[in-house]
DNA sequence: AGAAATTTGTTCGTATGTATA
DNA sequence: TTATACATACGAACAAATTTC
């Protein structure tokens, strides 16, 4: 029976312990755990717990274990994401058109950050992007650069939580159902539809035009099957808004 | 020396195991794993470095441990999602900003799909933490049922991606900077407009409005300091865009 | 209801590979 | 090179909770 009063397992004394360091600023990023031993001596848990709960911190990506070195605080999130998101997907049972709007989500704000935020240098990188997916020959080359430029605005947003979050999604993406950006770069009736989409995205970005920006977001967006019907069904109803007041 | 062949940690082994029953879909929800000296045993390794696998994948959400019973299959991201937000929080130095930037991302894409696949009980709920929040005498009640609102219009968009990733940033907002819904709610020049804004989104949803939605969302979040003046300013800048057709 | 079997929770001891001064 | 500190890994044992008979 639960009494209500705690009566933790042992190796989640040493996760709130890790944690508790962290939220109070005791230790940072680099900072080295006390050795296996001495934890255990400290927390009245046995070293196999204590390792335990290491392993736990170490999988979520707070922690870094160096072999005859030490244990380190570090901030390895995004594999863990995408490990978290691949398990939900299963488990959940959750399809790729909830993948795509969660995707859209992300990249929709990103947009609104990025054009207002966005510096000389992450100018260049798109640039470029841009350029070497105009002269892509292969789908390989075009999924690549495609990938690209759609993080590059989305790292230009410089909000972590949305960065960690697509970064995370599009490794899911490429890694567990990779056919899926195959199958929307291939369904883009022509290369230069897929160009004319990207010109958009970038020269919203490189040019602070968030009107611009959005429009080659949500063409990208339209050629995905299914919500494209949906999603031009919803912007002509917010466009609907201003008319009232003309 | 590490020669490139990959020697891989023990306890891997048993994560990965997991997430290929998982992925193959041999495992699901509520399903039980070998007891753990049989997974020792199968997969050459000690029950110990067994342990510590499962424990990882117990933080993950992905694993149940009942003692005297066994290892089962679960879904439990919500409390690892919040940990990593609270993670990144702490060691990126993430700012509020980019907390509301997120929320915001979320509750946008959510009301276009809410007002589409929202169903009666839902509206009922809706509608019942509206008409709570109207009879809210104390701030804490208004917490509680401001923050019903705004995750049942999440959980109607039906995409678990946004429930979870919303859930998450919620729990941790409230667990780790209380302060700041209060101080949102409080920042509200008075009882009626808090209501007014409310009043928007779930008006929004039960007419299944998309228009009248957003307006709420936008309300609430323009009241957010500094994210306000922002976003003020950008809605201006979609809006021209019909107006040019006019 | 109760006893036996099963399974996880926890600990200790020991041996080995690795990094560092 | 040597010595020390540290993580990695294994096996055995007992406690505690659950399931099974």
């Amino acid at each position: 029976m639960d009494h209500g009063e705690k009566e933790q397992k042992s190796y989640h004394k040493v996760v709130e312990y890790v944690n508790r360091q962290i939220r109070d600023r005791k230790m940072k990023a680099g900072d080295r755990l006390p050795a296996e031993r001495e934890l255990a001596e400290e927390l009245n848990i046995s070293r196999n717990s204590v390792r335990e709960g290491l392993r736990a911190l170490e999988i979520i990506g707070i922690l870094e274990s160096r072999q005859g070195s030490g244990n380190y605080i570090a901030m390895n999130f995004d594999g863990v994401m995408t490990g978290m998101l691949a398990s939900m997907y299963v488990l959940k049972g959750i399809t790729e058109n909830q993948l795509t709007e969660y995707r859209f989500a992300i990249e929709w704000e990103a947009m609104h950050l990025a054009v207002l935020r966005v510096d000389e240098e992450k100018k260049e990188v798109i640039r470029e992007a841009f350029r070497n997916l105009q002269d892509a020959k292969t789908e390989e080359e075009r999924v690549r650069y495609d990938r690209a430029i759609h993080q590059t605005m989305v790292d230009a947003s410089q909000n972590e939580f949305l960065i960690t979050s697509y970064r995370a999604l599009t490794d899911f993406m490429d890694g567990y159902i990779r056919s899926m950006r195959r199958r929307i770069i291939a369904g883009m009736q022509s290369k230069n539809q897929l160009e004319e989409t990207h010109r958009l995205l970038v020269e919203g970005i490189i040019r602070g035009d968030l009107a611009t920006g959005l429009q080659g977001i949500r063409g990208h967006f339209d050629y995905i099957e299914q919500y494209k019907d949906f999603h031009m069904e919803v912007e002509t109803e917010i466009n609907r808004l201003p008319e009232e007041k003309c």
